[in-house]
DNA sequence: GGCTGCAAAAGTGTATACACTTTGTGCGGC
DNA sequence: GCCGCACAAAGTGTATACACTTTTGCAGCC
């Protein structure tokens, strides 16, 4: 039950239906789910573990707001272990394995050619998870989706510009690197591909301060 | 609290106070630290997260058990994750930050020589951390954190060969390789440090199973 | 004697109660 | 009219209560 509740209030997050910051009190969330105040704690205990909501003792649980230096720090993360990942799958995955990833890639592009955009959203993340998972390594699969979920908070925060075509594009060049069995091409294209994510946010903050943001123009 | 209670059962089941299996009874904790069972509760939901106690619906908490399977995924992300970082830290640590890593190499060597077992375990797992902290990347730190304690449980359940000693030049080389800014060698010696430690664990299976365990000399 | 089944004991899962903290509001003083 | 204080409302932190599940132990039966 508990998971129930902490995985509807992750897809509510990730799907834009809360926003960063929304205070989440204790009684209101329980009341939604018809159970006790306890298992909605629990749930924001575990998801406070995965940074998507932030809990001040005493001052409940709000969803996070993830600073540019978070954001920075997690795409450098992801860099480090997603470019090992892909060298790794450059020399292991089998055909049928990289054959899988193209109907995942077929499904990206009709998300997009149909412009869902929370389907999208969700497949083009998903992605980087399939090929965790396709390595059989349940431990690297659960870092990279706690990293893809932090990602999806952070670009939702900071309003990507990055369209989807250009990463559903990198994701296709990566995939034609992974038959070729080209792993140095692999792994500079994921290099790129979580280079342009990043960069493509505006992780200039809006305003420096708030003195400037407030100032009458 | 919760968090009190949670850091006391990591560092005894670290410590080899409590072993693999030991059966965690709410109400038992509970009266040891004096608190109600709901604070027990939320602790081993965070262990549990960190896979250092594995819970079972209406069965309850027990000290995790980590399967031979789980021991090599591990040590695979730790080899992804800790030779992309010894390359970053090869460039971006300061020679100041480099002479605080051979502080820390000395309370090794410190601790190795008046057989302080716990200490000398905790600073050998520490290293890693600590050159995670220095690079000032939270979330990497973090993520080397929880590595580093599932592997000091599956180091304590399959019985590690590996030396202290040994580890601890390994340390060494990769410090030296460090200070030379010698990216290439770090690398080499970090992913050689982790394949040591993986092959000292005696990750044969004691017995196949039960069967033959039981049979009769 | 050993197996089966039932009942008591132990333990977990969830709800509720209550104390304490923070937040919001209005009243009185200046 | 505005500041500050106090009190009320809302909300969190922990303990306790109770229902339900698993385990244990024992008695009866074969």
């Amino acid at each position: 039950m508990t998971k129930r509740i902490a995985d509807s209030i992750t897809i509510a997050i990730i799907e834009r239906r809360l926003m960063p910051g929304t205070k989440l009190a204790e009684q209101k969330i329980a009341d939604i789910f018809k159970v006790s105040r306890t298992l909605v704690r629990q749930a924001f205990h575990q998801l406070s573990r995965d940074k998507l909501v932030s809990l001040e003792p005493a001052r409940g649980a709000r969803v996070a707001e993830p600073s540019v230096e978070e954001a920075r720090q997690v795409f450098e993360v992801r860099q480090m272990l997603e470019v090992a990942m892909i060298r790794r799958a450059a020399t292991e995955l089998s055909a049928a394995q990289i054959a899988d990833l193209r109907t995942h890639l077929r499904d990206e592009e009709a998300a997009i050619r149909r412009t869902d955009v929370s389907g999208r959203t969700r497949l083009l993340a998903d992605f980087h998870v399939v090929i965790a998972s396709m390595l059989g390594n349940v431990v690297l699969a659960g870092m990279i989706g706690e990293l893809v979920s932090r990602s999806s908070l952070i670009a939702l925060m900071y309003q990507s510009a990055h369209s989807a075509e250009h990463s559903f594009e990198e994701h296709v060049a990566i995939v034609d690197a992974l038959e070729r069995r080209d792993t140095r091409a692999a792994a500079r294209l994921m290099e790129n591909h979580l280079h342009h994510v990043e960069q493509n946010l505006r992780l200039q903050p809006r305003f420096p301060d708030l003195a400037s943001a407030l100032r009458p123009q």
